[in-house]
DNA sequence: CGGTATCCTTTCGGATACTG
DNA sequence: CAGTATCCGAAAGGATACCG
């Protein structure tokens, strides 16, 4: 195998904890920028170390864009999908589609409305 | 977060290493059944506990099935895609077109016909 | 042939504290 | 506010040897 493997990168830095969750979180806004702490906020107990480790690797795969204002105190950093990024989120509709067509026996699943299933 | 979303799971063992592979193999051959020696014959590199780890697991998620001939000797024990699995490769080929559209700059995977993005 | 068992290294993610 | 630095434990994966 091969590790630069373009379908096999893309499934490894969408499947690290967080990464399908910060995608989502974004793309509920529409294309509204959304600040750090928001994110952090909206994602109960993901630590800031790998929040900040998580949208500095979507920045580098172009899947979101980071814009800082310096000019205020205290800084904002914001960060939104770009369109590389909106179209990452029909992938993780496709995962849904199939997940539900063929997992919706999951009791934990079936039972709630978690964020990322009820996109 | 909650560890246990379907689409999270899925995302889970999907992304683990070789494991699309696997699954590709088996799709390459159509319906026919494939031998334990001859998919890691395909797969030069990984190690038999690793194959037989993700042969379990995906056993386990009704992804493949597995049949075994203990009236032979040495005994034959074989796999093939389920139809649950059969439409997961049309997952794979989402995030293969992805890719394809937005990392085909991607040196490596331009230059050559790797078993995952030639599907 | 089709795996297990054991060991070992590497990677990942969480907790906590700190800073411009 | 938006991170970074440091440390730690858990988990994943590879190497190798062995077995019914």
């Amino acid at each position: 195998m091969n590790d630069n493997c373009t379908v096999y990168r893309t499934m490894g830095f969408l499947s690290k904890k967080w990464t399908l969750l910060i995608i989502l979180e974004l793309y509920r806004g529409g294309d509204t920028w959304k600040r750090f702490s928001e994110i952090k906020r909206s994602m109960k107990d993901i630590t800031p170390k790998i929040l900040s480790e998580r949208l500095r690797n979507l920045e580098e795969e172009g899947v979101i864009e980071r814009r800082v204002d310096t000019a205020t105190v205290p800084i904002r950093s914001e960060y939104r999908l770009t369109e590389m990024g909106r179209e990452l989120t029909e992938v993780a509709k496709g995962i849904k589609t199939w997940a539900l067509k063929w997992k919706i026996n999951n009791p934990v699943c079936a039972s709630q409305d978690c964020i990322v299933c009820v996109l």
